[in-house]
DNA sequence: TCTACAATCTGTAGCAACTACAGATTCAAG
DNA sequence: CTTGAATCTGTAGTTGCTACAGATTGTAGA
């Protein structure tokens, strides 16, 4: 079942929708192994990279970077257990989490200062004058 | 008021918290203006440099890219109009509000499947699995 | 079969926004 | 005057790609 014939790397591109100098870079930092080529050098792809380049793409939509993808994929080539797996998903969740209060502070504090502007012509600007405010909201504390 | 001194590069680093070599890479794109020197070459900072630098480094905290803070500079040192500012505040706000829902989506993704997964032992792991799934959540619509 | 022309090949350089050196010089304190 | 910390310039590395250039190969139509 399945297609299992070799394909090239314009189909790999096309079926991952990744690009295809990204899979020749996924190649050369290793987290592709090389395919077989033709005659001619061309490379000839197999289900088993689509499956690999798919968990890669949808790792990095997942926010994962490359060295963490790799490890990743250590433990999938070598035996793992799914302890260890958990626990790298659970520490990104929490970066993840920290990434998205960070936004929320930014967002509050952007939100606020513009609600003050009340745009127009005038040259004086709240936030502008916010921006080169000497002292900021988190320097007076709280 | 305030010292008005001039003051050198590691000062001036100090007192922004931003790093000796990132104030330099500031200049060098352009976003410091170059400051006078000793005789011996050293940079000597005054206030103005300061308060710009400031206004640098909370643009940056706000998620501002160098591209989009040389346009805010621009609007600074030419004549402005507060609507401009507001414009670019507007944007910027969007785009963050952007980032936040894409993370939370990624955040629901992984804390769902991280909950299947029982940890311990067992090589069996519904991360890989999901990973690895050739069709995903996105893919079968919703 | 020959000829286009698309696809792929390798290798290098560029992007953002820094960071990290190396090796030379200068500054400030004792 | 010496010592050691600070600063100087310039280049290269980082992450995760993307964008070429110039050569080669694969393939479809005439």
């Amino acid at each position: 079942m399945g297609t299992n014939s070799d394909f090239s790397i314009g189909e790999l591109s096309q079926r991952t929708t990744v690009n295809i100098e990204t899979i020749r870079y996924y190649e050369k930092v290793g987290l592709l192994p090389p395919p077989p080529r033709t005659e001619g050098g061309h490379r000839l792809y197999s289900d088993a990279h689509l499956k690999r380049l798919v968990f890669i793409r949808r790792s990095r939509q997942l926010g994962f970077t490359l060295d963490e993808i790799r490890n990743l994929l250590g433990l999938v080539d070598g035996g793992h257990t799914c302890g260890e797996v958990k626990d790298a998903a659970v520490h990104h969740i929490q970066a993840i989490r920290k990434r998205i209060s960070d936004l929320r502070r930014m967002e509050r504090t952007l939100s606020v200062t513009a609600a003050r502007c009340e745009g127009g012509e005038t040259p004086e600007c709240p936030i502008l004058d916010a921006l080169f405010a000497t002292r900021s909201r988190e320097q007076r504390g709280a």
